[in-house]
DNA sequence: ATAGGGTTAG
């Protein structure tokens, strides 16, 4: 284990770099003479000043107003302008405090009532907050006190559901404001392209392009970055990317010219496809254009840390900014260039940049990863000296750090830090405990996490899931049992995504009795399992060599109208061939035909197998791939195959028609084609689970 | 006057 080299002194190296004292002044003064005149033209109606002001003079001057009993003297105009100077100096801290108790104030002290501005700034509060439920609140707290909201408010709610990306609801708002006859501006329809990327709904966004035009508004840069980003970040090949390079024609024909973010969109989503030739030609040609890069733009070209940053000083001459220097920095220590990344810190602080809570947090996670909780709490410390106030992230990735090294105790310490601190433990940081916690050995681990949790608040529904997932793999039915019965505390939906936890913990596990146990169960409570549970299933039993069983699940398929692919069209007849099963091998070759796959070529590949594996030793899928991750590969390599979709289209009209609709209209052929298929279930033969 | 937009930072 080598430990970080000079990371010791990076609590020496990080110290407060305060913008230079002259500077300061010399912006105070020039704004203080400009206010000056704004004063006098404006002085009847103007309480507190705010421009060019400090958020702490102007709190002070708000407490002195109400310490005098003056407050009435404000309008919401006023407390207005008051709120936003805090709202745009949120990470100062206290500020979401003292906006809280002003908007508080205005209601409970005054009898001015807050208008549609005083909302929306209060949204945008908790839309950098994160805090989705009280913009929610908000949203229908204005309408109950009759105040309509305008284009802002529907933009601010459209970040925050693209944010949440929750199904729909994008459109569903942009109907919305369409009845109300609420202007739509290029922002909305930017904030409507944001949560089409969210949901990766291309489409969508294609169609509120065209509504965009329609309604006659002229799309502006920012705007098309958007629309570029949700086709980019969705392209799976050089084709489909081809559709972004057609917006990026219509924009050189309106004179909108692409940007360094633009560049970064096209040359991120290059690199993703592993088209390394293609992005350093898009390179070169932004080069030409002269859009200068910034580090992700060479991150996309493969140059990162310290290298990326000299590039860019000495080569295009850019002065690195903040998300530069930590980016840089994250990448070097990720490539365990730890000298490298100290080089960084220095420089970044030699240009005048505070560390924030990305550069503590990446600096913390690098020590973290070594499993040095010392130096990451010493860190911690450092940064509130340093006014830098910790965000749930920061708390998320030290209370993992602690649950990966069974310090349960620790742990919720720091959740106890966290709380008094008004950080709430949301579901992001309980769903990374619950995670770290699933992968440790000891299946103690996480219900010791879980009971911890539960204390504190309602656990989610992912959270219960992951948890199940983990005891199913160490412990038996009567375990399992208990923690639904949990989830049904909670008032949790036991629904297929729970049973599919449930059954891979169970498979991963090895307990494949358990596993039939509980897809038995789910199917009996009018579950069907979808081709990723059903998959998973079948590979679990063809592993462990067991036919009958194998066999009774790729009835299944027929029966709930899943169409198998090529992996579990391969692990069947291959089990098939392996234990001498040649009956069944042609029986299912004789079905695959049949629905119109090329049964020749499955029959084919099993020879070459066959003859192979004298040879050679079949390596086996990695069994600690997690399931989440599976199910994300899985998606992509089987939603690409096209002749397995006709085959299911095939395959579902025929159970549509044949199978399901009715047994006396079937022709004697289709009667024994059905009869062939009919599934085990039907005769729910018990497929053992505690009694085994 | 006050609130809302694009990519990559943990």
């Amino acid at each position: 284990m080598h430990k970080i080299f000079g990371l010791k002194h990076t609590l020496i190296r990080i110290k407060p770099v305060k913008l230079s004292k002259n500077l300061f002044d010399h912006i105070k003064n020039t704004k203080s003479i400009h206010n000056y005149s704004t004063f006098e033209k404006s002085s009847k109606s103007v309480i507190i000043e705010t421009e060019g002001r400090d958020a702490e003079d102007i709190w002070k001057d708000y407490k002195t107003l109400i310490n005098a009993n003056n407050l009435n003297k404000l309008n919401v105009t006023e407390f207005n302008r008051i709120l936003g100077v805090f709202v745009k100096n949120l990470t100062i801290p206290g500020s979401y405090g003292k906006m809280l108790s002003i908007f508080q104030d205005m209601q409970e002290m005054t009898k001015v009532k807050p208008d549609e501005s005083t909302y929306n700034i209060m949204m945008s509060m908790y839309l950098k907050k994160k805090d989705f439920k009280r913009i929610n609140f908000c949203f229908d707290d204005m309408q109950k006190q009759n105040i309509i909201p305008n284009t802002i408010t529907y933009n601010i709610m459209i970040k925050a559901i693209s944010k949440l990306g929750k199904s729909d609801t994008a459109m569903s708002l942009y109907h919305e404001m369409v009845e109300r006859k609420i202007r739509r501006n290029e922002k909305t329809f930017t904030m409507l392209f944001c949560a089409c990327s969210a949901r990766r709904n291309v489409p969508q966004a294609h169609q509120f392009y065209k509504f965009m035009l329609n309604e006659g508004l002229q799309p502006d840069i920012y705007t098309y970055n958007a629309y570029i980003n949700v086709i980019a970040r969705n392209a799976k090949d050089l084709k489909e990317l081809q559709k972004a390079m057609d917006v990026i024609k219509q924009m050189n024909e309106k004179g909108v010219k692409p940007t360094l973010v633009t560049y970064n969109i096209l040359i991120k989503a290059l690199q993703s496809m592993g088209k390394r030739t293609e992005a350093l030609h898009l390179f070169n040609q932004m080069e030409l254009e002269g859009v200068k890069p910034n580090s992700s733009t060479l991150e996309g070209i493969g140059i990162t840390g310290l290298q990326a940053l000299l590039k860019l000083r000495n080569i295009y001459k850019v002065t690195p900014n903040h998300t530069d220097f930590n980016t840089c920095m994250d990448q070097s220590l990720k490539e365990s260039k730890y000298t490298d990344a100290m080089e960084i810190l220095s420089y970044m602080q030699e240009s005048g940049f505070k560390p924030n809570v990305s550069t503590y947090s990446i600096l913390m996670n690098a020590h973290i990863r070594q499993n040095d909780m010392i130096r990451a709490m010493e860190l911690f410390t450092a940064m509130k000296n340093d006014n830098v106030e910790p965000d749930d992230y920061i708390y998320a990735s030290l209370i993992d750090g602690f649950v990966a090294q069974n310090n349960v105790e620790q742990a919720f310490i720091l959740v106890g830090h966290m709380l008094e601190s008004k950080i709430e433990l949301n579901k992001m940081t309980i769903n990374r405990l619950i995670d770290t916690a699933s992968k440790s050995k000891d299946p103690r681990l996480v219900q010791r996490v879980f009971e911890r949790i539960e204390r504190l608040t309602v656990p989610n529904k992912d959270a219960c899931e992951r948890v199940l997932w983990r005891i199913a793999q160490s412990y038996d039915i009567p375990v399992v049992e208990k923690y639904l019965k949990i989830m049904n505390k909670h008032n949790h939906i036991i629904n297929r995504e729970t049973f599919t936890a449930i059954i891979t913990g169970a498979s991963k596990g090895n307990n494949l009795n358990q596993a039939r146990y509980w897809y038995n169960i789910m199917i009996g409570q009018g579950i069907s399992p979808d081709h990723m549970l059903l998959s998973m299933m079948i590979r679990a039993h063809a592993d462990a060599k067991i036919i009958d069983k194998t066999l009774s699940l790729w009835n299944d398929f027929h029966y709930f109208g899943i169409a198998p692919d090529d992996d579990d069209i391969m692990y069947v007849l291959n089990l098939c061939a392996e234990i001498g099963h040649w009956k069944d091998e042609i029986r299912i070759l004789g079905q695959l035909k049949e629905l119109g796959y090329d049964a020749d070529s499955y029959k084919a590949r099993i020879t070459e197998k066959k003859q192979q594996s004298n040879d050679r030793i079949e390596s086996k899928m990695d069994p600690d791939e997690e399931y989440y991750e599976e199910y994300g590969e899985y998606l992509k390599t089987r939603l690409a195959n096209k002749s397995i979709i006709k085959a299911k289209e095939r395959m579902q009209k025929w159970v549509r028609v044949v199978a399901k609709i009715s047994s006396q209209k079937m022709d004697d052929n289709a009667k024994s084609r059905v009869e062939q298929w009919t599934p085990y279930r039907k005769q729910q033969l018990p497929i053992t689970g505690t009694k085994d």
